[in-house]
DNA sequence: CCTAGATCGAACCGATCGGTACGAACTCGA
DNA sequence: TCGAGTTCGTACCGATCGGTTCGATCTAGG
């Protein structure tokens, strides 16, 4: 998936390709899976071009685990918008939409998790617990439309239901991971009701 | 926490004591955030030993996984056995286990689910795929006895549950993360009960 | 007491790492 | 058309990596 080269000489066009070529491959490889020269190599661009837009490997991490946070809460926002208004239907959106995930070929864990297991370093740890903040407020969002008891500690049993799924799925067995979580879910939904 | 070398110039004790030495070393740094080299030094060991009795630093990782693993699943298999035979006293003692691992301060999360984020050997994948089944089938004695309608959907559901309080707590806020796991672990189990 | 083997410490190896430098080719706005 | 800025390709740098080698030292068993 190389960076388109013809169309314009655009930094701000560049920069946007570069993150979107790298992403999938430190995905797939690990942060520290893959060198500089060969990263460069695959998505198309020169080494001094890579380190002009974002200074350091690390800064390229960074910005790629930043927007890769970003697009997932994005998704699954949109995902829980489009359920209506029924908690229950949003809960099972959130769990559809990571079950579909899970199907995919290149489906390898929640990238933040992975990334902040991999590297140890702050930066990478604190744009992990934004993005776990983040999860954590659309759960609680569920949790309080759905008029729980106690509606931060069901979504924070729901986050740990959720990560774990992901995590049980991408290290152990994927198949039904979703819908098993989604099942739980419902339990403890029912559990928390008010 | 060198190795002792007084005592005797015993293989197999050298090679245990290289274990035991290197296991928090390699868990606090993570696999690849430590090279042999300062390994060595820290622990007290030339590289020549340890060479001669892993092979490889994969084979040293390997075997330090393994012995963590079997290490792991007989502490949460004596905490389960000292809990009498209520299933719900059996969930307690895993879920107070938990929290008591992640109150201590070089808790730093599953280092099985570590180790296959990091490393991307399949030596090492495998290695956690066999943790996550003892793991498994622990929880699925409990799901049983507990007269579960479907014992495996249940373990299943407690293994996201009990791997995700992990992730969460290691990498987002670890207080009270093992009790609130134990509350939802409840809910589960009883809305499971046939 | 002597030898086989375990260990140490340090030097050493080739490979790879992240990061820099530089000249040539290119695009664009003036 | 010209000059400023972007990109490329490649060579290069020092550091570190996993792993090997070797002589010196020590221990245990006969």
């Amino acid at each position: 998936m190389p960076v388109p080269k013809g169309s314009t000489i655009d930094p701000e066009r560049t920069r946007a390709a570069i993150l979107a070529a790298a992403t999938p491959v430190l995905y797939e490889r690990g942060l520290d899976g893959i060198g500089v020269a060969e990263l460069c190599a695959g998505i198309g661009v020169s080494k001094e071009t890579l380190y002009r837009h974002f200074g350091t490997k690390d800064g390229l991490v960074e910005a790629v685990l930043e927007a890769r946070s970003d697009r997932v809460m994005r998704w699954l926002s949109d995902a829980v918008a489009a359920a209506g208004s029924d908690p229950r239907d949003q809960l099972s959106a959130v769990f559809d939409a990571l079950q579909h995930w899970y199907d995919e070929p290149a489906f390898r864990g929640c990238a933040m998790l992975n990334a902040a297991a991999q590297h140890h370093v702050d930066a990478v740890r604190a744009i992990t617990a934004r993005h776990l903040d983040r999860y954590l407020e659309l759960l609680t969002g569920i949790a309080s439309r759905a008029n729980a008891a106690d509606p931060h500690l069901l979504a924070r049993q729901l986050l740990m239901l959720a990560e774990g799924a992901t995590t049980v799925a991408a290290h152990y067995d994927r198949s039904n991971a979703g819908e098993h979580a989604r099942r739980a879910a419902f339990a403890l939904l029912s559990a928390a009701a008010s």
